[in-house]
DNA sequence: GCCCTTATTGCAAATCATTTGCAATAATTA
DNA sequence: TAATTATTGCAAATGATTTGCAATAAGGGC
């Protein structure tokens, strides 16, 4: 079983908590899928399997397992301003989005240490999380850019 | 005059806007204020000097310096989901969010540039911007934590 | 397996943050 | 100073997320 799902199931007996088939089926979306839904995203996924799934369901997973440090929640710069959710397992990574498309592209570094131990010198904070998230063209709307610019240039 | 508010002029010159109380208001706001209001925050600093200004004149001028890469807005990892806006200039800059008290503190880093160029090299991305965030414990919370830690081992 | 307790769900309504339509106002320009 | 129209304040709308509540179902004990 995946790290997420045993770490949910673990959570859930510390707490006394009950694994439904909602939350069975949501964590098993959640694990497989290799995007980043909005609750409203997810809720059409889950909804193959079960129609009548309901939203607040959707939210109320999704918030636990936020609490719990499972998921992550961010808002990228999109039009609709909704959240998007990544589980945290198997492992820490960041992101990058392409302007032109909105796709996102995950990434892993390790700079990112670094810059956590220089400013952890510099302001005596102690950093326990970080994220990056960067923007510009992804590979194929550059070429489509590269493309329109020699358009522009020819005529 | 800062930076920001001739460019706000300048921008509004050539696009034929006007420079209005409320703008000019908000603006020198923005400039000298070392923080990240939400649009909520900004109003009621603002009616110190305009009582009447209203919540939506902020929000549109906020948008409008958002289009016109003046300010920029984000979330943080806090209780309401209210956007933050910060002065793009003089300076692009990253952030620290202390998990236990909220404060924000700013930081740069050359290191950036060098995540960037790791990325657009193995991905085939250009990266125009991009931002970090950091979370933890701010020196003077992190002072408390230890504290308690230490009552708790003593007793 | 069945019962009991209560955590969780679906639904509808509420709330929170932000945006929008519109008539009144004020910044610019002639 | 008058004409033009960008901008404002207000109220209502929208979009995203949360909440109260009665009905349902998980899971522990028998
Ligand atoms: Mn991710
Ligand atoms: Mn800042
Ligand atoms: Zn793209
Ligand atoms: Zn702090």
């Amino acid at each position: 079983m995946s790290e997420l799902i045993s770490q949910a199931y673990e959570r859930l007996r510390s707490q006394g908590g009950r694994m439904t088939n909602q939350r069975r089926l949501l964590l098993s979306i959640l694990d497989s899928l290799g995007e980043h839904p909005t609750a409203e995203e997810l809720l059409l996924i889950a909804r193959k399997q079960d129609p009548d799934l309901n939203l607040s369901t959707v939210y109320r997973t999704l918030r636990w397992l936020e609490a719990e440090n499972l998921v992550s929640a961010r808002l990228f710069a999109e039009e609709r301003r909704q959240e998007r959710f990544d589980a945290v397992l198997p492992s820490e990574h960041h992101h990058f989005m392409c302007t032109n498309c909105k796709n996102v592209i995950e990434f892993d570094t390790e700079l990112l240490v670094d810059i956590k131990s220089q400013f952890q010198d510099s302001s005596g904070a102690s950093v326990s999380m970080g994220s990056i998230v960067l923007y510009g063209l992804c590979p194929s709307c550059r070429q489509g850019s590269v493309a329109q610019e020699l358009d522009r240039e020819v005529g």
